[in-house]
DNA sequence: TCTCTTGTCTAGCAGTGCTAGGATCGGATC
DNA sequence: GATCCGATCCTAGCACTGCTAGACAAGAGA
């Protein structure tokens, strides 16, 4: 039985492979560049095994968009949980997801920009991107302000987020002002 | 001469045809049925013709977006002059760009999501785009508030805004609270 | 040692954006 | 009216894409 155990970790490990290189030439080079026969070349196996661990390129996008989607949410805990005060926080918590997209900009458009086959919003959402809206909920939720519902402004707030941050990626935003759309989206829209 | 002109018109007929022709499909069935090869079909010549008039797809994707830009920027203007009072034209103006980007979401994608090889935020932007952020400067700049640049505070709108439409249309928001979104953005965001 | 499953690869399909080079057609010239 | 020539268009093809059928080999179990 040890055999079949070593051939399922193996097996594993090399689905690891799949998704690091994926994501690593992507950031690298963009998606585009994520062709199925560069990343079976670059893990040095067939383009078929790619298929023998995912059904397409899609679900690929959409592995690396989950390991994204963990790693956002511990970045804005980290961010927010070394703050103290409201402010400082959401302050804090602007600025990491920020950070994180443009560090990250493949990750994030797998994240939220490309099709990774993913159920958002839903029941049969997948854990780690529930709990990535949870971190941002953690924080934007206590400065929702009365009669707003935290979901809804943690929605807004992240859709604010999001705008700004795809919005620079492809040049339709200057990169120089924004510090400044920062403090003027805290200032407006939550209630200290 | 009357030859020339004539074929001078013809050929901007033709150009025209390509670009309706192209928003037509890529509204239908999404910009990735947009293929040389079925868009030359429709317009009932062959591939190359498409490349005497413009330099690729992206360059068609481009048309496509100067003209939801004239539309848009239409759109606004046209649901903010109808209302008096600041509050109600900001909430027509919001109203006005997320239905816009929900009922062209091909022209929309060619403007704010894809790259149609335009220069946005810069000097050599084309007029139709320029004239779209001018719309939305138009109603925004007078509820910026004191200390806080229109242009700024445009781009802080409009980004949210298009976060929001984004972000609804690939399902990471339910439709369902899209008005009460907007009523919170407007009421927190603008300085009445 | 032999079988048979499991895993992997080669080769190929139908499609993509884009282009080189040949055919054709129409206006201008002799 | 015949001829030329340039503009215009199409056929055919390139190198690439995601994906898959079927041949093949290696290894586990009898």
């Amino acid at each position: 039985m040890s055999v079949q155990e070593r051939k399922r970790r193996e097996r594993a490990e090399r689905e690891r492979l799949i998704v690091a290189t994926a994501r690593e030439l992507a950031e690298q080079q963009g998606w585009d560049a994520v062709t199925t026969r560069r990343l079976a070349e670059r893990i040095e196996y067939s383009q078929p095994v790619l298929y023998s661990h995912f059904r397409g390129k899609r679900e690929i996008i959409g592995a690396v968009a989950l390991q994204g989607a963990t790693e956002m949410a511990a970045a804005v805990r980290a961010a927010t949980s070394a703050e103290r005060g409201p402010r400082a926080r959401v302050t804090a918590l602007a600025r990491a997801y920020l950070d994180f997209a443009e560090r990250n900009p493949a990750v994030y458009d797998a994240l939220f920009q490309l099709d990774g086959g993913l159920a958002y919003a839903q029941e049969d959402t997948p854990e780690p991107l529930k709990d990535a809206f949870a971190a941002l909920l953690e924080c934007l939720g206590e400065v929702a302000g009365d009669g707003v519902r935290p979901g809804l402004f943690t929605e807004v707030f992240w859709a604010s987020l999001h705008g700004i941050a795809t919005l620079t990626r492809t040049k339709r935003l200057l990169p120089e002002d924004a510090e400044q759309r920062v403090e003027l989206l805290v200032d407006r829209l939550t209630v200290l």
